[in-house]
DNA sequence: ACGCCTACCTGCTTGC
DNA sequence: TGCAAGCAGGTAGGCG
């Protein structure tokens, strides 16, 4: 679900509405939410306490930095949402975890597939990212403090929207790989963030169709690809989402990008450049869906 | 490296 | 109407 336009949107709602906040204690109602390396009771005594100084994301992970540079990670996946809940609220069935923050508030973690996890990790324990595979630690500055972000995050790919995710870079990356360029997309090690819903829009946007092998393809087409998949994620983000059942906001609202997606789920409908119907075709056991004349089929030496 | 499968879960939609 | 199959934004682990 929540890809990284969602994510983000649901860190930046949650910067405005609980930065500064305490919580007073949790309680966890379905304990595998909980990830290494805490178990669900000592996760919740130390979380106990902690004041939120910032949120923040990284790849499709919530960050919730705390006062004392622990850092809460909260991988939403397919369901998972991070709603905050005025004193008095009607309880949710499917909150997973409740935070009661000390002004009376809820930070409620609400997933009803419950794939999402959760974890607390110290703030010295977390390394970075830069860049990908091989990545070397990097110092982040961080108010006074200097720490080390992202040991979770070490098999990540670069932030699609982050200065470091240069045209000249993908065309490096992409040269040395004959995986099809779809999966590439999703795939978290190669770029962080794209989910199924960008990765065919961006594909859409860059008239590439999902079956080009990375290799195949030439610098036009890598440019026009490193141009769409920022271009989709930011006008995501512009939007507050993509929502078609769960995804909401931490402020409950769903998002309005679903209605300006140029193909996801918009199969048999007119293409929006040339009118043709869009096709659903899966890839990597993934649903995908392109148009058949803008995003031309691979010919034989662009295919496996 | 890569593709493919199975798991993890629940709820909604679709087709008979 | 009822019921089963199919579908869903994600990812980890295993096998070949």
């Amino acid at each position: 679900m929540p890809e990284l336009p969602e994510v983000e949107t649901v860190a930046r709602d949650l910067q405005h509405r609980v930065a500064g906040a305490t919580i007073a204690g949790a309680a966890i109602s379905w304990g595998r939410t909980i990830r290494h390396p805490q178990p669900p009771e000592r996760f919740a005594a130390e979380i106990a306490g902690a004041t939120i100084q910032r949120v923040d994301r990284r790849a499709k992970t919530v960050l919730l930095h705390f006062e004392d540079a622990r850092v809460m990670t909260v991988a939403l996946r397919m369901t998972g949402a991070l709603l905050v809940a005025e004193a008095g609220a009607p309880a949710d069935p499917y909150a997973r975890v409740v935070f009661d923050l000390a002004d009376g508030r809820q930070l409620r973690y609400r997933d009803v597939r419950k794939f999402g996890r959760i974890g607390l990790w110290p703030g010295g324990g977390l390394r970075s990212v830069g860049g990908g595979r091989g990545a070397r630690s990097k110092r982040v500055k961080e108010g006074t403090r200097r720490y080390r972000i992202g040991e979770v995050f070490s098999g990540h790919g670069p932030e699609p929207l982050s200065r470091t995710f240069t045209l000249d870079r993908l065309i490096q990356r992409l040269s040395r790989r004959s995986a099809k360029v779809k999966s590439l997309l999703l795939d978290q090690s190669f770029i962080a963030g794209v989910g199924n819903i960008y990765a065919d829009e961006a594909l859409w946007r860059a008239r590439l169709h999902p079956l080009r092998t990375a290799d195949s393809l030439d610098e036009r087409d890598v440019r026009r690809l490193h141009r769409a998949v920022r271009q989709v994620l930011r006008q995501g983000i512009v939007n507050r989402g993509a929502s078609f059942s769960d995804y909401v906001g931490a402020d409950g609202e769903p998002g309005a990008n679903a209605e300006r997606l140029a193909v996801y789920r918009r199969t048999e409908q007119p293409c929006y450049r040339c009118g043709r119907p869009i096709r659903r075709i899966v890839v990597g056991q993934r649903s995908t869906h392109f148009c058949p004349r803008c995003q031309p089929e691979p010919v034989a030496s662009e295919t496996p």
